[in-house]
DNA sequence: TTGTAGGCGTTATCAG
DNA sequence: CTGATAACGCCTACAA
C-alpha cells in the first residue's frame, strides 16, 4: 500500500547517488556531467551507485539551474496530413541529430488552438517555436520574439510579425501547374482553392491567376473548404454545371483526393475526360491509375530546414534580420493531364 | 547589443511581478493559482502587473517543486507512416482535452533508438509513457515501471515485461482478410510479412495460416522487408516464380502500396489477374481504381484508447493489474479482390 | 487576508 | 581534486 503511491513516482535524486558513493553531491555532479577533476576511482565509484540506483537526471531541475531547455516546439495544422507528418519528420531528425526534443500540437488551422499551444509551450520553456500559423494575426507572438524567444515560421511566413520563415515556391509551382494544362490544350482550366486568408493558398491562386492571364484565358475559381469533404462537394458542383471545365486544379493534397473521390462516383474518367492536377505529392500519386501529374513540395526538406535555421538561432549560429528561405517544388509529370509529349522535368 | 543576449530569454518571475504589484511573492503566486483570500483590489493589481510584464509562469520550476509534470512522451515507428500519424493524432487530442501535452518521437523500428528517447523522456519527468514497440526485448523498461511510471503499450505488447496495452485483432482480420480470398475463390493465396519479431505481423501471419488450414489450401508466405521498396521487389520475385499467386495478402499498409506500385508497373490487372487485399485501411484506398479491399484498423481510436487509459493511470482513475485493450477491425469490401457476391460486413 | 522561511534537484562559486 | 553553500523560480507550510 505504500508502494506505488500514484502521481509522483519515486526516484533517487543526486543526493542519493552521492550518499550511496560517499562523496559530495557536487563530485557526483563533476561525474554526471562528466567534468575533469574527479579521480578516476571516485568517478567509478559514484557511475556504479548511479546504476546500482538507477537514477535519471531530473532535466527540470537540471534546466530550471541552466535557464535554458533543448526542447523545440512544434505546432501544425493536423498530423493526420501527409504533408504535415512530413515536415514533422524533417523536424523530428534533426531534432534529434542535434539533440533536442520535439512538443507537437496540432491546431486544426485554428488560431485560438495555436495560442492555447503557444502559452503552453512557452510556460514549458521550450528553447524555439516552429509553426505552421493559423490564419489570422500574429502580432501576439510579438513580445515572445522580442523577449529573445526564436520562431520559425513553417510554410506560411507570419502576418502582422517579421520572422524567419521557411516556403516553398507556391506562386512559380501554381503557374507551372496551371501551364502544364494550357500547354496539353486545356482551356476551361477550374482551380479549386482555400480561404486566402492562409497564404499558400493566396500564393497559389496568384500563380494560376498569371499563366491564366499570360494565355489569355478566362479564370474559372472556386473558393471551396479545402478538405477531401468539401473538394468532392465542389467537384460534384462543378462537373454539372452548365459548362463544365476540361481541367481542374488541386490546391492541396486534400482537395486532391476529394476531386479524385468525386470523378470516380461520377464515373468521370481522368485524363479522357478531364485532367487533374495537384498541388503537394503525395506517395500513392505514383501507384494509382492513373498515374497522377503533381506539384512536388520537398516537405521533409521543409522541416529540416527550418528545423536547422530554429536551432541555429537557438544556438547563436545564426543571428542578424530574420531571414525568409524559399524551396524549390516541380512538376512531377504523369499521366492524370493527358499523354506527354515530350515535356521535359518543368521546375518551378 | 544588449537585447537578444542568445540562449537565455529574459523573462521576468514571479518575484518580478510581486515587485510591480508591490505584493509578497506568496501574494502574487496566489493570485496566479486563483487561490482564495486575496482581495480583489490586490488580485487586480497583480493581473495588471503580469499582462504589463508579459509574465509566463515557468511550468519547470513549478513542476519540480509539485514532482509531476503533465507530459506525456510518445515513441512511435515513423511518423510518415499514416497508421501511426493517426494514432498520434488519437493521442494528441485525448490529451489535450485533459490538458497534457505530447512529447512525440520516432524510433524507426529501432530498440537502440527507442531506448534513447525513452532515457530522455525520463530526464523529461514525463507523466507517462506511450509507445509502439521496437522489436525486442522490453525488460529494460522494468526500472522506470516500478518505479511508479506508467507505460502503455500501442499496437503491439511489450515483450519481456506485462503492460498495459491497446491492440487490434490481429489475428481474427487477417483470418478474415484470407478468408474472404478464399471465398473469392482464390487458392494461390500469398502473403506477405514483415519480421516475426513484430508481434503484428507474427498474429497475422498466424491468422493467414489459421484460415488456409482451415480450407487446406498449402500456404505461400514471403517474408519481406516490410517497406514499400521491400514488397515491391517481392512482388516483382513472387510474380516471376513458376507458379504465381492468384492474390496477394499485405501486412501492412507499406506493403500494400508497394505491392499495387510493383503490379502497375508490371502491368498486372487488378483484381482480373490478380487480387490484392491489405492489411490497414489509408485514405486513398477507397479512391483508388480499383478500390481496395482492405481490413480496417481504427487507429485513431487506438491513439485515444491509449492515452485514455495512460492518463486515468497517472491519474489513479485506474489501478490494478495490467489491462490489455483489444479493438476490433472489420474488413471494407471494395473491389481489388473482383466482385462482390453478397458479401455482408464481414467482421473480424 | 497577507507575508516569511524553507525546500524541490541541479549546477556554480569558491574555499579547502 | 573535493566539498560546503548559495542560487534557479516556484509552492507549501506556518506565522502575522
Amino acid at each position: 500500500m505504500d508502494r506505488q503511491n500514484e502521481g509522483s513516482l519515486n526516484r533517487p535524486t543526486l543526493k542519493d547517488v552521492a550518499r550511496e558513493a560517499n562523496v559530495s553531491l557536487k563530485t557526483a555532479s563533476r561525474v554526471l556531467n562528466d567534468e575533469r577533476y574527479v579521480r578516476p576511482q571516485v568517478r567509478s565509484r559514484v557511475k556504479d551507485a548511479i546504476t546500482r540506483l538507477g537514477y535519471r537526471s531530473n532535466d527540470l531541475a537540471r534546466t530550471l539551474k541552466l535557464g535554458t531547455t533543448r526542447t523545440i516546439g512544434l505546432v501544425i495544422a493536423d498530423i493526420s496530413n501527409p504533408f504535415y507528418a512530413s515536415c514533422a519528420q524533417g523536424v523530428a531528425r534533426v531534432a534529434r541529430q542535434r539533440g533536442y526534443s520535439v512538443v507537437l500540437s496540432a491546431s486544426d488551422e485554428g488560431l485560438q488552438a495555436e495560442r492555447e499551444y503557444v502559452e503552453l509551450l512557452v510556460r514549458q520553456r521550450i528553447a524555439g517555436l516552429l509553426l505552421v500559423p493559423a490564419a489570422g494575426d500574429h502580432s501576439y507572438l510579438e513580445s515572445e520574439r522580442s523577449r529573445g524567444l526564436p520562431i520559425v515560421a513553417l510554410d506560411r511566413p507570419l502576418t502582422g510579425l517579421d520572422s524567419d520563415c521557411v516556403l516553398v515556391e507556391n506562386e512559380a509551382g501554381a503557374r507551372a501547374m496551371t501551364e502544364h494544362l494550357i500547354a496539353h490544350g486545356r482551356r476551361r482550366i477550374a482551380l479549386l482553392s482555400g480561404s486566402l486568408d492562409i497564404y499558400t493558398y493566396a500564393m497559389r491562386l496568384q500563380g494560376y491567376r498569371l499563366a491564366m492571364a499570360a494565355a489569355g484565358i478566362p479564370e474559372m475559381i472556386r473558393m471551396i473548404d479545402p478538405t477531401v469533404e468539401g473538394a468532392a462537394a465542389a467537384t460534384v458542383e462543378l462537373m454539372s454545371e452548365p459548362e463544365p471545365p476540361d481541367s481542374i486544379c488541386c490546391v492541396n493534397n486534400r482537395v486532391t483526393v476529394g476531386v479524385l473521390g468525386a470523378l470516380g462516383r461520377l464515373g468521370i474518367s481522368v485524363p479522357d475526360d478531364l485532367a487533374v492536377i495537384g498541388f503537394d505529392d503525395f506517395e500513392l500519386s505514383d501507384v494509382v491509375r492513373p498515374r497522377l501529374t503533381m506539384v512536388r513540395q520537398p516537405s521533409i526538406d521543409l522541416g529540416m530546414s527550418a528545423a536547422t535555421l530554429l536551432i541555429d538561432r537557438i544556438e547563436g549560429l545564426e543571428s542578424g534580420p530574420p531571414r525568409a528561405v524559399t524551396l524549390p517544388v516541380d512538376v512531377m509529370i504523369r499521366d492524370s493531364c493527358g499523354p506527354h509529349e515530350g515535356f521535359g522535368g518543368v521546375p518551378a
